[in-house]
DNA sequence: CGAGCGATTGAAAAGACTCAACCACCGTGG
DNA sequence: CCACGGTGGTTGAGTCTTTTCAATCGCTCG
């Protein structure tokens, strides 16, 4: 169980950040974030920021997960990425000196800690290897986001909530899939009803199995199949 | 008519680069730019790169229209994005170093010059402006390629059709559009079949105009109301 | 002038959505 | 401790959009 206090999370000593962006620091920058960012801890569903606002930093997710989504014209949400322990959010829009397109939120209770706009520009204008990170990552992103679009354009539902599935499996790693019907839907993109009947349609099949809210993947080559990749 | 040689052409009388992410370019700069691009000719329906290829440049548009694609797994084009004039492509899978996840193709005769991947990572490196030009750029890109995943999966194909024109029509500024109804369809992603019986709604409707290839937009304010804008 | 490709139309089928009802689990308050 | 209410999950039926397939048209290029 997490801690559930506001208490200083570490950077040198935070899990997340190794493999994270921020993975290059030296000691003398890391020991500034960590005297300068704030910690915080959100529980399930709490907004970090919302659409149209503006960006005041970044969020560096310590432990915990957080979706970023988009709300359409009747409300429904499309989520666009889901983001876990190591990664950082918010910091797309900051860049361009626009409001923010997207929101993020939590899904489960998580650590979540802030580094100021100017701190983290100021980083990045010193450190080569941050920024080169920044840029490699924003592509990296941009060319993720072409397939989406692809997918979303051309493929089913079934062969898109195969594709979906197989995300989430990089993205929970060992655990099994734990997200409501609705936000599993929204990442689909579909109505929530389509996809319980293809949860069902891929139980009888024996890829999955599911206890309650959460899903575990059973087989994954035919998810492979099925999501034609 | 477009020169068809394959002359070289200046970069400091280049129509495009001011508006442009090379806009920022001292004369020194721009000097060593020019001595070492390479112009070249394109007829139509010329590619520029593959999808699976290593990106080795990056490619300037002089005068010309490219489409940006992806080919899903039955072989049907996802376009992505239609560049012109004074735009730049191939850029964002070279920072990522990893192949070209979308491919790119000329939609008429152009003019393109080519910046070598050493030249312009040189010139990112010394060009703090051109660097913060790119990053934004490439953020500005991330927020649109979002709203574009929300239209797919939540939009019918005629607010779909809407949106994609609101699209062309800056993109094609006071001309008519002028695609295929194959690739119009493949940026919209519908059957060509369905976006034709669409446009003839929005003919009868009195939305837009078309002879032959060329469409021609009456009325913007309606095409806003219905992609729910 | 003919071949061929892009554009168009029609009809039928499939996929997905909506709406409505119902179920099941969970926490709350009596 | 249990009944209650509420939320999230599930199911069924009907409808609508969109696709698919097949056929036809018409323009352009050699």
């Amino acid at each position: 169980m997490l801690e559930k206090s506001h208490k200083h999370i570490t950077c040198s000593t935070c899990v997340g950040r190794k493999n994270s962006l921020l993975g290059s620091l030296c000691n003398e920058e890391m020991e500034h974030v960590n005297a300068h960012k704030a910690c915080n801890y959100y529980k399930k569903h709490q907004s970090l920021f919302l659409e149209g606002s503006f960006p005041r930093g970044v969020f560096c997710i310590n432990e915990g997960m957080v979706k970023i989504f988009q709300r359409g014209d009747e409300g429904k949400e499309q989520i666009i990425h889901i983001a876990k322990s190591g990664e950082m959010v918010g910091f797309r829009s900051m860049f361009s000196e626009t409001p923010y397109r997207v929101a993020a939120e939590t899904l489960e209770e998580s650590n979540i800690c802030f580094i100021s706009k100017d701190d983290f520009l100021n980083m990045m204008d010193s450190n080569p290897v941050l920024r080169n990170g920044i840029i490699k990552e924003l592509s990296k992103e941009l060319s993720d986001r072409a397939d989406f679009i692809t997918n979303m354009a051309q493929k089913s539902v079934r062969e898109r909530l195969a594709f979906t599935m197989i995300i989430l499996l990089e993205i929970y790693e060992k655990e099994p899939i734990n997200l409501s019907r609705e936000d599993l839907a929204n990442f689909v993109g579909t109505a929530t009803e389509t996809l319980i009947r293809l949860l069902k349609d891929f139980k009888e099949e024996g890829i999955i199995e599911v206890h309650t809210r959460k899903i575990s993947v059973l087989n994954k080559e035919k998810l492979f199949a099925i999501a034609g990749k």
